[in-house]
DNA sequence: TCGTCTGTCTAGCGGTGATAGGATCGGGTC
DNA sequence: GACCCGATCCTATCACCGCTAGACAGACGA
């Protein structure tokens, strides 16, 4: 069976490669520039090999959302465990958000903004997606308030800074209030 | 010159058709199902007409959106009229935009979500959209706080609206919680 | 009535996501 | 070692996209 275990290295590591190159591409020029023939170049694969690994495209899309779900969860716990008290951790949880929105936009993008063909808030969300909204929620339920649902008020609060990601990155919001916002936002969504 | 007027007219009304089409098409089913084709069909003429109105589709997005924004600070300023209280107002605000949201998709993506080649927060912002954040300004400003720019805090208070809409429609909020949502904003954010 | 000129159309460019079907290459069997 | 067969990959193609060049016709002013 080693033969076939070869192959099937082999054929993980090109879907890996897949959706590396489909994410550099996209943070380089833009997922509109992700386009099937122009990744099948870039991998030195024909363009009916991406679908022998993915559905379409939507499903590529998809996979590097998962990758980025990951590495926002890692960035937030990150930020937040730097942080001393319960209001300095919403902060710095805050703002880890939203530098992670404007430097990866591409993989920001493929989460919040594009159709990845994922399922959110359910049971059979994929797991990266469920801790990544985990990641937020252990240090948001701290500043929910009494009475108030933690999942709820991180549903908010997450709201808030995916509004404010957005609306900033696609020249909806002057770019000289983004900290006063931010500070805004903290102050009054969080309950110290 | 009664003729050159009468052409005017007809370019005019041929103009204004080209936007409704393009929006009815949006509606019934998405912005991807508008291409020039389609959309030159149903207004009888050929493709290339549509460029000596528009340089390209995404002009035409532009276009819907201006119409939008019109009618969304309609809207806004219409919940607001009847609300008793700057408390109240905020509410009625808050749900008449997560309601214009809901039942103008594409109008809303035009505004908010797609590059319609429109220039936000600027000098030279059309005056529609300077409009329609003016509408959200007039009640939210009541409630910004002493000492909080009335202009920054619309800006937080529309982006966390503008979360919540776009997250709630993609599937990625859990619809049984909207109210609790809007709720749980207003109180946090307005102060009394 | 006759040129001119505006306005519209047909046809086509280079690109898109996706797929059908033929060629090829390697492993397993005799 | 030879052969067969199935998995794998590529060429070619489909229908469609946004956009534009250039031919054509019809209405206008002289």
């Amino acid at each position: 069976m080693s033969v076939q275990e070869r192959k099937e290295r082999e054929r993980a590591g090109r879907e890996r490669l897949i959706v590396a190159t489909a994410r550099e591409i996209a943070e380089q020029q833009g997922w509109d520039a992700v386009t099937t023939r122009r990744l099948a170049e870039r991998i030195e694969y024909s363009q009916p090999v991406l679908y022998s690994h993915f559905r379409g495209k939507r499903e590529i899309i998809g996979a590097v959302a998962l990758e980025g779900a990951a590495e926002m969860a890692a960035a937030v716990r990150a930020a937040a465990a730097a942080a001393d008290g319960p209001r300095a951790r919403v902060t710095a949880l805050a703002r880890a958000y939203l530098d992670f929105a404007e430097s990866h936009p591409a993989v920001y993008d493929a989460m919040f903004l594009l159709d990845g063909g994922l399922v959110f808030a359910k049971e059979d969300t994929p797991e990266p997606l469920k801790d990544a909204f985990a990641a937020l929620l252990e240090s948001l339920g701290e500043v929910a308030g009494d009475g108030v649902h933690p999942g709820v008020f991180t549903e908010v609060f997450w709201s808030a800074l995916h509004g404010l990601a957005t609306l900033a990155r696609s020249g909806r919001l002057p770019p000289e209030y983004a900290e006063r916002r931010t500070e805004l936002l903290v102050d009054r969504l969080a309950v110290v």
